[in-house]
DNA sequence: AGCACGCCGACT
DNA sequence: GTCGGCGTGCTC
């Protein structure tokens, strides 16, 4: 017996099979998803390779046919479905069949890394307090101490406790026992304490929920398998509705991916789950290590876990029978790859349901344009959630706010007049105010008075962003360098920090309402681990009377006594180069004005803009998405954007400008040559090169060609063509070529 | 990715 | 004349 091996080299020149023997010793235990350890090249060095074939038949000199040297050991042996993906996605979007075969296998990685452990307490303050004073009369001493440490604070960490105080597993134990503390490692969401188990009841579902629960379930049940769009509106209860499909294939024997977008991947979400289907559950996300993502997956193959719930890599458990996978805010860009193979979360999941004869549900409050014109052209199944789950909630009232009039009559903060008053209401009635900025430190840059030069990163092409009024960051590379006294450019002193990020944002909202307490969330304040988590449960504990933040606010939590949600800026957003960045715009304010009124108070939400008639605006403000949607269609019929048309983005990049403008040139007349030979390539539209929207970043200069055809498949030949053209390239060495389809 | 083969400049 | 620069090509 043969097989066809890829080896771990991720190199073009590498990318293809080899075939090796498999010895008699190794047949049985050699199937389609091992991982090998084979010599390869002149030096025989062992290397790692993955089975994506098994024949009888040599098609190589059978003199020159290697063995296999053995098995990599604890190697999960993913089924052939997932390889069959890899084939797909490389294909599909353009990776070298390693780069794929690394996406889509779980790969064990070196031991495991070390855990952090915590000791937290279960008992209230004063609890505690009786606790050690009790502790002290029956003179366990060990329990006093950590009882004592306690009282300060929720957790400690476990090692230091340990050492520091001197304790031992034998008092823990018998504390944990009874009740007392309970032990949590970092990756928290593995074994959540819930001490009281899970509650498999489902919870009642309203009218709405119930009917497309109940649509879904008889589909299902004929065997039809189909892809469904769930188009609630925010607060809709759309979780609920997913749990009751769950809890449906559940019962039929088969397991469920969920995958939920990074950011609203809280504790919170997550414990939803955990109380309705308890064990069975298991999380992963992207700050687990790569040995303990492999654990889940090991479990999953194994049996032991029945709901995978993460993000975008959730896609690839090895389940055995795969009867559903939900994604959740449907829309969200983090579902696109930005790494080779680029791929979407959405089309995969399309392409593994089919495979696996499993259902796919996808839910959003604004669905991209791509799922909702496939729901509309019957492709996808459409279900609508038009009403809040809570009975008592109501829709926020909606106010768009014409800065240019602010401007008029003389106001130039920040802070609309209207924005205000709505803020001094809420701090005198003691209810929560968001504040939304679209975009991190946006503009604040440092620029000189003289000469009107902003500071620049050396090696990008973008401004610096100040921190903290004294660093300057590059957003790109992460250079850093200190706040210079005179401009770089013309050396004159007057150099000032300049625009609106977040920070000047707290700044200048404490200055306004001195007595309020702010809280500002941004990559600053949430860089550090379980940051962002911490901001958004001291903000719903109610800590704090104002929440300042960007994009990242948006999702996850519910605040019900939030009743003014305020976006500062809502322009920002609009004038990115991007074609989706109108729908980008009216999704982040639909969802900034469904974060206001969750609860029984009546919510507000007030939009500031520069350009109160765009349409993005208008209709988040009217919470109207079907009159988004036909106006955005529109826009892109006539550009011909997806999901109108489809489009290839050939990005290229180089150290040498010179070389790039000359790979660049040279590719685009290899596409001219390729359509000559295509019957139906005449309508083949060529834009670009054009430099991409930072033209230069860690000294690399990158460069856009974009290729839009009615057809996918043109588009897919044309891009197999430069790739096979730019390999034999006197360039080929200096620049990189990556492909993108939208 | 690595390693061998190979064809031209400054050394014993 | 040889040692070694890394350019090109192959690895089942």
């Amino acid at each position: 017996m043969y097989a066809s091996i890829i080896i771990d080299i991720s190199h073009e020149k590498v990318d293809k099979t080899f075939q090796y023997r498999i010895p008699k010793e190794l047949e049985d235990q050699v199937k389609v998803g091992t991982q090998v350890q084979i010599p390869f090249g002149t030096g025989n060095h062992i290397r790692k390779g993955y089975v994506v074939g098994l024949s009888g038949t040599a098609e190589f000199d059978i003199g020159r046919i290697k063995d296999i040297a053995g098995i990599v050991a604890h190697s999960i042996t993913a089924e052939s479905r997932l390889i069959q993906a890899a084939w797909w996605m490389k294909e599909r979007y353009g990776s070298t069949m390693n780069q794929a075969l690394k996406t889509v296998l779980p790969v064990k990685q070196k031991v495991k890394q070390k855990e952090i452990r915590w000791i937290r307490r279960l008992l209230s303050e004063d609890e505690t307090k009786k606790a050690a004073e009790e502790a002290g009369k029956k003179h366990y001493q060990a329990r006093q101490r950590l009882l004592l440490a306690l009282c300060g604070r929720e957790e400690i960490p476990y090692e230091k406790a340990m050492t520091h105080m001197n304790l031992s597993a034998s008092t823990i134990k018998p504390m944990v026992e009874q009740g007392m503390i309970a032990l949590e490692s970092e990756t928290v969401f593995r074994n959540p304490a819930i001490g009281d188990g899970f509650h498999p009841r489902a919870v009642a579902l309203n009218e709405e929920q119930a009917g497309i629960a109940a649509d879904f379930a008889a589909r299902y049940d004929a065997g039809i398998r189909e892809t469904a769009l769930i188009h609630g509106i925010t607060g809709s209860g759309k979780t609920e509705v997913y749990m009751e499909m769950i809890s449906h294939v559940l019962e039929k024997g088969r397991q469920v991916i969920v995958l939920i977008p990074e950011i609203a991947l809280t504790y919170q979400t997550v414990l939803r789950f955990y109380r309705r289907f308890g064990k069975q559950v298991s999380v992963i996300n992207s700050r687990m290590s790569a040995g303990e993502r492999y654990d889940q997956f090991l479990r999953a193959k194994n049996g032991e876990v029945r709901v995978m719930i993460g993000p975008r890599s959730a896609l690839f458990t090895p389940f055995s029978s795969l009867g559903l996978i939900i994604i959740d805010e449907e829309h969200e860009t983090a579902y696109k790859s930005e790494i080779s193979p680029r791929y979407h979360a959405r089309e995969t999941a399309i392409y593994l349901a089919e495979a696996a004869e499993a259902s796919v549900v996808l839910g959003s409050a604004t669905p991209s344009l791509e799922a909702y014109s496939r729901a509309l052209k019957g492709e996808y199944r459409l279900y609508r959630l038009l009403k809040r789950a809570r009975p008592d909630s109501r829709i926020a009232r909606v106010q768009v706010i014409d800065l240019r009039e602010e401007l008029k009559n003389g106001n130039k903060s920040i802070f609309s007049r209207r924005l205000q008053r709505a803020m001094e209401e809420r701090l005198e009635k003691g209810e929560q105010t968001m504040l939304f900025m679209n975009r991190r430190g946006y503009a604040s840059f440092v620029s000189c008075r003289s000469c009107g030069e902003a500071v620049r990163c050396p090696h990008c092409d973008v401004t610096l962003t100040l921190h903290f009024g004294q660093k300057l960051v590059c957003h790109y590379c992460g250079y850093e360098t200190r706040l210079p006294e005179t401009c770089p450019s013309c050396r004159s002193p007057y150099i000032a920090g300049f625009g609106t990020g977040t920070q000047k944002i707290e700044e200048l909202t404490k200055k306004m309402f001195p007595a309020a307490r702010v809280l500002r969330m941004d990559m600053d304040t949430t860089s550090k681990k379980g940051g962002h988590e911490k901001i958004l449960t001291a903000f719903a504990q109610g800590q704090a009377d104002i929440l300042i933040g960007t994009q990242m606010i948006v999702k996850g939590h519910d605040f019900p006594k939030v009743t003014l949600a305020g976006v500062l800026a809502a322009d920002l957003s609009l004038y990115t180069s991007d074609f989706r960045c109108g729908e980008r715009t009216f999704q982040l304010l639909t969802q900034a004005a469904g974060r206001a009124g969750r609860g029984k108070l009546p919510g507000e939400v007030l939009i500031q803009t520069y350009n109160p008639e765009h349409y993005s605006i208008v209709c988040a403000a009217s919470q109207d998405y079907e009159s988004f949607y036909r106006q955005e269609m529109v826009y892109r019929e006539v550009l011909h954007y997806p999901p109108s048309w489809e489009l290839l983005a050939v990005m290229a990049s180089s150290a040498s400008e010179e070389e790039l403008a000359k790979a660049m040139e040279d590719l685009k007349r290899q596409v001219f040559k390729a359509l000559e030979g295509l019957p139906e390539g005449e309508n083949v539209q060529v834009i670009g090169p054009a430099q991409a929207t930072i033209y230069k970043v860690n000294d690399i200069y990158r460069k856009i060609l974009y290729l839009k055809h009615e057809n996918y498949d043109i588009l897919i030949k044309l891009k197999n063509h430069m790739d096979q053209e730019s390999r034999q390239a006197v360039w080929h060495h200096h620049v990189a070529i990556q492909f993108d389809l939208a």
